[in-house]
DNA sequence: GTAGGGTTAG
């Protein structure tokens, strides 16, 4: 009988915290992560060129950067494993500036990067913006003359094409000028091209490659999808060698997107393998379109067939419920993920504040709010813009004042927010101030949309002539929703002039609008101008608009009606009016007077 | 490298 031979002890010890750090991470347990980070403390191994980044990825996974870099700094001779793990830890953290400067720590202290390292630093480099960054890297690259196994160009080739139009043609010229590429290099191209709408080179390319992989055709399918191309999409599918699940469900979202349901069902029914991914987007698909029914039945078939929804399932159903007010379905998913003890995350929880929001439910939203443990910058702005849209302005301001003691810094969606939550509130005064605060302490450039809300919060508050001053004296092209918002004011005021000059632009910016043109008619008409009436008339016959009816969509119990004007078709169509009609003297005592005028 | 996903003005 042989002895068995005992491993020393500092071996144990140092193969079981090694251990213990490796399964850490996987439960982000930070209170087990401090224990161990102790022990290893004590043991002095904390400087271990091995187990310290497992600690830094670890403390990284639990968003304990601060932590992960105290680990990094107490090691004295920082080894590539070290450097590498910091990097990613940086990435993981969205911070790309601080992964790019620990690079160039790592270059000055004369480690060398080795494969692993230009892939996480180039994944932290890929925002918007960050094309500087990419190109920095790139250079360091062939300064260094490194450009290690084919993933580590392919990824260079990624990130660029994240960086908008610049970054895809930089990604050309190196795809051009590489030696070998394989099937990930042209794939990527592609794909990059297909992101930045050149759909007709990223053809070529699919039709130039020495062979294509099931990736490549997904790729290349997705690309007619996002431009809506249904045809060219279904023709590429129908030559596709092998369909798989990813393929199929291309299908079925394009058809969703492009509001063909009939057509996306067809598919989604034929699909030989479905999955989770599958299930979201058909449900989503007839949600986000106000299909109640369908989406409510699919739903409970899905469940039926034991599928276990995940965060991105319930994101995108809610999402949808809010885009068309499906309450009743955004309540079935809340009572199975409360049946079921989901843990709800913070991307989670934000997307059911803004489905009770949009639903018309803000006590709710606000309940939801209240209950989270842990919220981000998100969380408060969807809240503060949920509460303003329901015209609690009051509470929406509390709240941005909450939300900077708690250590938020507002961004370019709070504001928003907090503009909508002023104009619906008549604080004409208080929301120029925030406006000027954007840029003055936020350095928050105002975009579009800002202006839009300032549009509306001096027309609502009746101050037309400044209204109009902004739009003439903004920074950018006033688009159809900027006059569209002035026009909204002059419905409220009536002044005349400045409607006129609204309706003028409003009809060249957006002349498949027809309400528009009647309501520009309805001005001269009022004015006595038959002239112009003739003309507008005219030029509507000669585009061609018609005007279509405006409808109304209500959620009853699950069950969704659509009314428009002068609408019997409904099988309860004469009990309805008559209920109209007992309202009208109600309606009008209260202050909800049908308005004709402009319209 | 491919399919679903949280906050933008009327």
């Amino acid at each position: 009988m042989t002895t068995p031979i005992r491993a020393p002890t500092w071996f144990s010890t140092r193969r079981q915290l090694e251990l213990q750090v490796s399964e850490l991470h996987k439960c982000s347990n930070l209170s087990h992560l401090k224990q161990i980070h102790a022990q290893i403390f004590k043991a002095n191994l904390h400087n271990d060129p091995f187990i310290a980044p497992k600690l830094i990825s670890a403390f990284s996974l639990c968003h304990q950067l601060g932590l992960a870099i105290n680990v990094f700094n107490q090691v004295r001779y920082p080894n590539v494993h070290l450097y590498n793990s910091l990097i990613r830890a940086h990435t993981q953290n969205s911070q790309s500036c601080q992964a790019f400067m620990t690079f160039l720590d790592m270059l000055n202290n004369g480690v060398l990067p080795d494969n692993f390292t230009y892939p996480f630093l180039l994944k932290a480099c890929s925002g918007p913006c960050s094309l500087q960054l990419v190109q920095m890297v790139h250079t360091q690259m062939i300064k260094l003359g490194f450009f290690g196994d084919i993933f580590v160009p392919n990824s260079l080739i990624d990130s660029y094409c994240k960086c908008g139009v610049i970054g895809v043609s930089s990604a050309r010229k190196l795809f051009m000028f590489m030696e070998d590429r394989d099937i990930v290099s042209w794939n990527s191209m592609i794909s990059g091209l297909v992101k930045g709408g050149e759909l007709k080179d990223a053809r070529q390319l699919f039709d130039e490659m020495p062979e294509r992989d099931s990736v490549s055709w997904n790729i290349m399918l997705d690309g007619y999808v996002k431009t809506r191309d249904m045809d060219a999409a279904f023709k590429l599918f129908e030559r596709m060698p092998e369909r798989n699940v990813v393929s199929w469900s291309t299908m079925v979202s394009g058809y969703t997107k492009a509001g063909d349901l009939d057509m996306a069902r067809l598919l989604f029914d034929k699909m030989p393998v479905k999955n989770l991914v599958s299930w979201t987007i058909i449900i989503s698909g007839y949600a986000g379109k106000g299909f109640t029914k369908e989406a409510i039945s699919l739903y409970n078939e899905m469940e039926s067939l034991g599928l276990k929804f995940d965060d991105g399932t319930i994101i995108s159903i809610l999402a949808a419920c809010a885009e068309s007010g499906l309450l009743t379905l955004g309540k079935r998913v809340r009572s199975s993920i409360v049946a079921t003890g989901f843990r709800c995350s913070v991307a989670v929880n934000n997307a059911l504040i803004d489905m009770y929001a949009k639903c018309g439910c803000a006590e709710k939203a606000l309940v939801v709010f209240q209950g989270m443990s842990e919220r981000d910058l998100v969380s408060w702005n969807t809240i503060i813009q949920g509460l303003a849209m329901h015209g609690d302005g009051v509470t929406a301001l509390k709240l941005y004042s909450r939300m900077k003691q708690s250590g938020f810094r507002p961004d370019k969606f709070t504001f928003i927010g907090i503009l909508c939550a002023c104009t619906h509130m008549g604080y004409v005064d208080k929301g120029l101030d925030y406006f000027y605060s954007m840029e003055r302490d936020y350095e928050i450039v105002p975009q579009i949309e800002h202006y839009g809300c300032l549009i509306d919060l001096l027309g609502r508050g009746g101050r037309l002539k400044e209204a109009l001053e902004v739009v003439q004296n903004m920074p950018m092209e006033p688009n159809a929703v900027i006059w569209g918002t002035l026009l909204g004011a002059c419905r409220l005021h009536y002044p005349v002039e400045i409607a006129q000059e609204v309706l003028k632009h409003l009809v060249k910016v957006d002349p498949t609008e027809a309400g528009n043109f009647s309501m520009l008619s309805n001005i001269y008409a009022a004015a006595g101008d038959w002239g112009n009436v003739a003309n507008v008339r005219r030029t509507m016959k000669n585009i061609g608009v018609q005007k279509p009816s405006g409808a109304s969509t209500l959620d009853l119990d699950g069950e969704v009606h659509e009314f428009t004007v002068f609408d019997n078709s409904h099988p309860n169509s004469e009990g309805i009016y008559q209920m109209i009609h007992l309202l009208r003297p109600q309606l009008k005592e209260s202050g909800c007077a049908p308005r004709t005028k402009y319209g």
